[in-house]
DNA sequence: TGCATAGTTGCATTATAACGCAACTATGCA
DNA sequence: TGCATAGTTGCGTTATAATGCAACTATGCA
């Protein structure tokens, strides 16, 4: 086990990027578990980008993940008290320029192409551009 | 105001430094206000990196300062919901290895040099390495 | 079995942040 | 008025982290 001897740092500094904080709110505020292709459909943000912030997300203990085929779910760890908190906080986060709010409508749109809580759909984002060529 | 407009990241940017996390953690946990000598004493760390580290937790908007005389007071800024959330957590930390306990225990050791309520002790570490040449 | 697609990662580049030293300002007191 | 001390800051160095590109793996399906 890694949560042993955590250093508290880490889970600052797990959240020091405007990407990162952008996914971790969008999981603590809708309580779900999102995919990648979910998420670069959300935050219109290149795929290997997101792919590196989850993995950082991952190895600082904030995030675990499931494979399920070709989709990997991505989900925030919950029962920790200093964990619960923090996801308290950052549904407390203001967003006076509502960037957020504009990532959870995207979100909430994308969650529409799910079949049977699963998803089907693969990335919108990429095949729009492959349409404006 | 600069407290329009915030951006999130820059909360957990200000966290992101193990020092930083333990000048606010002793002020999140004691509900105190402490001045650059008192925490130099209690962190046992240079008065020039405390000062500097002030300066980022001042900027990002955690900590408001008050000046009295030669002494400068630093207190954790209260009211707003995400700070306060933010409060919570720093108190629900894990400490596993002691360390914030023994930063703790230095700081009310510390407090105890008090006078009226007001600093007045100066750098006790200071002194020690003067007393050892 | 070949292809499309979900997801990952090595590498080079660039941006950011922490650090130590030393010089600096500001204040109270003898 | 001079000195001791609380606190700040410019500068150069070093460490860390984010990014884009492109190549890569893994899986389901025709």
């Amino acid at each position: 086990m890694h949560s042993i001897n955590i250093k508290p740092q880490e889970i600052f500094q797990a959240l020091a990027d405007p990407t990162r904080i952008r996914i971790a709110r969008l999981l603590a505020d809708t309580g779900e578990e999102a995919c990648l292709c979910e998420l670069v459909d959300s935050l219109v943000e290149p795929q290997y980008k997101l792919s590196r912030h989850l993995k950082i997300l991952r190895q600082s203990g904030l995030l675990s993940a499931e494979k399920d085929g070709r989709w990997v779910y991505h989900r925030l760890v919950r029962g920790a008290p200093h964990l619960d908190r923090l996801y308290d906080l950052l549904k407390a986060l203001p967003d006076s320029d509502s960037l957020f709010a504009n990532d959870l409508a995207n979100f909430q749109n994308r969650m529409c192409l799910r079949e049977d809580g699963r998803c089907r759909a693969g990335i919108q984002t990429k095949r729009l551009a492959v349409e404006w060529d």
